[in-house]
RNA sequence: GCCCUCGUAGCUCAGCUGGAUAGAGCAAUCGCCUCCUAAGCGAUAGGUCACAGGUUCGAAUCCUGUCGAGGGCACCA
């Protein structure tokens, strides 16, 4: 709607520049607002202002010009100029009833749109390290990225959701090291679990796992494991320190691990503890209605040699040097705090390198763009691999990067702090257990992504209107009680077709119903290309509020039988952009509560 | 110390890439079921948009500085 007015100025514009009553080289596209003021009409343009310096012609003149070249339209009732040059546009009484059989033929099509015109986008988002259980951070990304990628689809474009895993590097082989260590407990070893060791109870889980199907097969003398090894540090929280350095030290244990046991031994704890981790995400997510196309592996990077090839082009074009041993990357020639290390002084590449290669491999794959979502915490990242894209010749404007602020959890109006501290936290199976899965959704998307999130659990788990949840969702199943109800009198449900009776639609909360419909799909649109979810939850609190509102007000299941039709097919276009709406946020649409 | 994000009603947040008189929801106070689910609705009250400058027809929005909150500054991932 907002565009046929848009098309309405656009005409304008190009028959007044034609004419030569308007010199310019190219007519901007016109800026088109939802007026906010009853009196201000149903939309304004500020095309006037915008364009009166270059047209060397006083606002309001210019407006007038502008509005005398309009075209007529059977939407427009009338257009008139007010302030300091806005041109404010009056709908025609019946512009908006009309937006009832769009929305019913269109059903859950209502709302799509093919601005993305097919172009490829590819979303990465949550990617958390596959050595434990997801927590409630890696929810809001979840979330989030599910939602934005859903979005996009529906605005048309060919969305790729990939998941990066992270099934190489040291975080990895410390897994594998906590798993065998916690293994030979269970085989009777006394030790003393290393301080950097992962200490949840998954780890005793997958250990329990190699113990039950392989006996001692994997047993080593605690003794000789720990023989010779640099000291660790304190425990935290408990008072021994042997004063030692915890990172030399979980080092030193990796390095036993591999050497007492064996390329292949080691290899099968490793795989092991990958393996049953990556499952339980992939389950997690999926429960939580999560779904990628790709699970991307990072080892994969080095097995192809690609990491190796992103480090050679990296060295052609003479951005590399050595020092100390260790391969440096010139990331500060392309706005970087430092340079940084792509090859350790031991022969390792970096984790560094490995996403060199992987954003290589994504813009090779011919993606229109590029989005990351990560964790707040990584944003001195951004700088370094868009550094790295630059020195090779990429163009990084197809890469975006969108982080997720962190998500705080309330109970009680405290704050549920989680802790790492012996691998106590919050997971976000825990969390959708508590609060349901429906509730997450929403509320991990009700905010800006860069706004620190207060996730209150008591609310979520309310049902009462103050939970929004429940209240867009109650709305949905409102209506469908109204429908059980007609249908239980004997009532004709089945609306007629087209606008037939729509006229009798006169009442304030009906326009206000019609016109919020309309809104739907600039909403999608704007919700989409600016990657703000959020905008989607409040125009859905909204409609459902303009709902109830309008069920407190009216029956509608009168005995006027054409008022009656007219009604059901209002609400019938709420249920469906409900519907529609609740469907994108991965948020169920009950038929009663 | 340097960098990033944020600062809007008592609380949690919107504010549509610079527009017209700054908006919701909680919480507070007062009302509404003989009626399709009161898991709902209405009304009242609540503001120096952190502060100070600047840019222009016009600033909560853009720029600079100050203050405050959170995060980041590894041959970790």
């Amino acid at each position: 709607m907002k565009q046929d007015i848009k098309d309405l100025i656009s005409a304008a514009l190009s028959a007044l520049t034609s004419n030569g009553q308007l010199a310019l080289a190219e007519p901007p596209e016109p800026q088109v607002e939802r007026a906010k003021d009853a009196s201000h009409g149903d939309f304004a343009t500020n095309i006037a202002m915008v364009l009166a310096k270059q047209a060397r012609t006083k606002p309001r003149d210019l407006a007038q010009h502008i509005l005398d070249a309009l075209p007529a339209s059977p939407l427009v009732a009338k257009a008139e100029i007010a302030g300091p040059g806005f041109i404010n546009f009056f709908l025609a009484e019946d512009a908006y009833r009309a937006v009832v059989p769009r929305v019913l033929e269109a059903g859950r099509g209502y709302g799509r749109s093919d601005i993305g015109a097919g172009k490829r986008v590819q979303v990465e988002f949550v990617s958390a390290n596959p050595t434990g259980p997801l927590h409630v951070g890696h929810g809001r990304g979840a979330a989030y990225g599910a939602v934005v990628a859903d979005l996009l689809a529906a605005v048309g474009f060919d969305v790729h959701r990939e998941y990066y895993v992270n099934d190489a590097g040291r975080q990895m082989d410390i897994l594998a090291a906590s798993v065998w260590l916690r293994y030979l407990e269970l085989c009777g070893e006394e030790l003393r679990f290393p301080s950097n060791g992962y200490k949840g109870d998954y780890v005793w889980d997958i250990a329990a796992t190699l113990h039950r199907e392989h006996g001692d097969a994997y047993r080593v003398e605690a003794g000789q494991v720990f023989a010779g090894l640099p000291p660790d540090a304190a425990l935290e929280g408990e008072p021994q320190d042997d004063g030692g350095d915890k990172e030399a030290h979980i080092d030193g244990l990796i390095d036993a691990a591999k050497r007492l046991l064996g390329d292949n031994r080691y290899r099968y704890v490793f795989e092991l503890g990958l393996s049953t981790i990556l499952d339980d995400i992939r389950a997690d997510l999926l429960e939580f209605g999560v779904e990628y196309q790709e699970w991307y592996s990072e080892r994969s990077l080095t097995e192809s040699g690609a990491v190796n090839k992103a480090i050679e082009r990296l060295r052609e074009s003479g951005q590399v040097y050595e020092q100390n041993g260790a391969l440096w990357f010139r990331s500060t020639d392309f706005g970087d705090e430092k340079d940084r290390v792509v090859v350790r002084d031991n022969g390792q590449t970096t984790y560094f390198a490995s996403d060199i290669a992987y954003h290589m491999d994504k813009l090779e794959r011919g993606f229109d763009r590029v989005i990351d979502i990560w964790g707040a915490d990584h944003h001195g990242y951004i700088p370094r691999v868009k550094a790295a894209l630059k020195a090779l010749g990429d163009n990084t404007d197809r890469l975006d990067v969108l982080l997720v602020q962190f998500a705080i959890l309330y109970r009680g109006g405290e704050k549920a702090q989680m802790s790492t501290r012996s691998g106590e936290f919050v997971t976000l199976r825990q969390l959708r257990k508590e609060v349901g899965s429906d509730a997450a959704r929403f509320f991990y998307v009700m905010r800006r992504c860069e706004q620190h999130l207060d996730f209150d659990l008591d609310l979520a788990k309310s049902q009462s209107s103050d939970n929004p949840v429940y209240y867009v969702q109650y709305a949905h199943a409102r209506v469908c009680s109204v429908l059980r109800q007609a249908a239980d009198r004997g009532m004709v449900v089945e609306p007629s077709s087209g606008t037939t009776h729509l006229d009798r639609l006169s009442e304030e909360h009906e326009q206000a119903l019609l016109r919020t419909l309309t809104r739907y799909p600039e909403v999608v649109e704007s919700a989409a290309l600016k990657e703000e979810p959020h905008q989607l939850t409040h125009y859905l609190r909204e409609l459902a509020n303009e709902l109830h509102t309008y069920y407190n007000a009216h029956q509608f299941l009168v005995e006027d039988t054409a008022l009656r039709d007219a009604r059901i097919k209002l609400i019938l276009a709420v249920r469906q952009v409900l519907r529609n709406g609740l469907g994108l946020l991965g948020v169920s649409a009950p038929e009663s509560m």
